[in-house]
DNA sequence: TGCCAAGCCAAACATATGTTAGTGGTGGAT
DNA sequence: ATCCACCACTAACATATGTTTGGCTTGGCA
């Protein structure tokens, strides 16, 4: 068998090896395990409410959103993507999508058959619970955005929300120093915050004139971290990650 | 053997007999564990943020809530728990409690050591697969509560959360005809839809002068559903439950 | 019996946020 | 080259919701 670190380049490998260590037989299963990749434009619905998908993806590359709509007309974003994450997993043991998944950028996005994935649970009971704690971290996303949009103000939330898109992103190497890309429209944050496009443009005039950020052509820099997460009540604790400080 | 039935009394043999049938070997798997029952007063602390715990729970009996506190002391209550359910079956799989989990009323819970847990996951993958996806359920909740908040206002925000706890006392036999017991205090009617005691207050006179709801005396009574239904835009698919609509 | 905390309720006032209606810039499509 | 969407941005105004304060009732407890 091949030295397990030529099997460290496919994103589920990677993903799963952020809980706990594979085995070399565990990777190859992953390896092997069939993966239609697919390009999609952004603002491409994936899957749609009600549907009943057959199989689930993975991120390669590109942002996602997931959201809920309302009859009257608005809608949720209830989360982000990111290179890594199974943003419909859910599908897998849940027959109907009570959400929606659609690109926010373009993407591109790796699909695998529910068949294949059970197949590989039952083989490997640890690949299975690997990916169930993958979805309990997703819940404990949910509660603090939860917790933010209940509880937060504007200010604080969208620095809340800030910090966690760099913490995620900074977990699977997109960030480099202080700065990350930023592709969100005005639009979708107001979608995700629970508030209009307008207070997310007034908000941001704020958290930019007191130095938070630097927003600009699709970049964020955050140019004092400490006191991003002292304005956002930022506890990383959630994400369930190893590390999430800023390398030295 | 004994004939099945005889299992069906024990509260996590009903959950998971929701999702789908047991085996006999099964149900008497999940009857061997050794279970802990404990009986708590009304606003107990069960497990705290930060807390590694050893066990998880089932509740037998009352209502539980689990939140999430904010450094400027605000709390967020991100579900409510019933009879039946597993308010902290992360803390299997995920090490660091990021959430709280108290009893509303006084309670009996069920607590089972994640190590008997994990011994019969591994034993029966079925029963593994039916607990990965009650905590996929719970997402779905909360991602429902998500949407309630950021973009429901006030009057159908709490219609919502009406529809939602009958519903789910509902699925387990606790309501009668259009009646159920509702132990939730303003104040944390409050904590769990995001605005203040003050507001509830309006907000369920509004809703009692409209004839959706009579609430007294910790009763909940609902005289008309569907019209209920319609003004919390309430859509009960994503509890993912077989059966919802009122018995006839 | 009386006290006290908790819960429900309400009025008056304050404000964060929503709504409406624009402007100007930019990049892709024809 | 010219549109035409889309996006960022802003001002003026409207309102849902928060804040403060206090009264009333009830039930447990000394």
């Amino acid at each position: 068998m091949a030295p397990s670190h030529v099997f460290d380049a496919h994103p589920l490998v990677q993903k799963l090896e952020s809980i706990f260590a594979l085995a070399d037989d565990e990777k190859a299963a992953i390896l092997s395990m069939p993966m239609q990749v697919a390009t999609l434009r952004a603002d491409q619905d994936v899957v749609r409410v009600g549907d009943s998908p057959s199989r689930s993806c993975i991120i390669l590359e590109g942002m996602t959103a997931t959201y809920v709509s309302t009859s009257k007309g608005r809608r949720q974003i209830v989360s982000f993507g990111i290179m890594g994450d199974t943003p419909d997993l859910q599908s897998l043991l849940l027959e109907e999508m009570d959400n929606s998944l659609s690109t926010l950028t373009p993407c591109t996005l790796g699909f695998v058959q529910h068949a294949v994935l059970r197949d590989v649970c039952t083989r490997f009971p640890r690949i299975a619970a690997a990916l169930w704690r993958s979805t309990l971290v997703d819940a404990a996303i949910f509660r603090a955005w939860m917790t933010s949009i209940g509880q937060r103000e504007g200010y604080s939330r969208m620095a809340h929300l800030f910090c966690e898109l760099v913490a995620r992103k900074r977990a699977v190497g997109l960030v480099e120093e202080d700065r990350c890309a930023f592709p969100i429209t005005q639009t979708e944050l107001a979608d995700a915050l629970g508030m209009t496009a307008v207070h997310v443009n007034r908000v941001l005039q704020a958290l930019r004139s007191d130095g938070h950020i630097v927003l600009d052509q699709g970049w964020l820099t955050v140019p004092d971290w400490d006191r991003l997460v002292a304005v956002a009540d930022f506890d990383a604790t959630y994400l369930h990650v190893k590390e999430n400080r800023p390398a030295a």
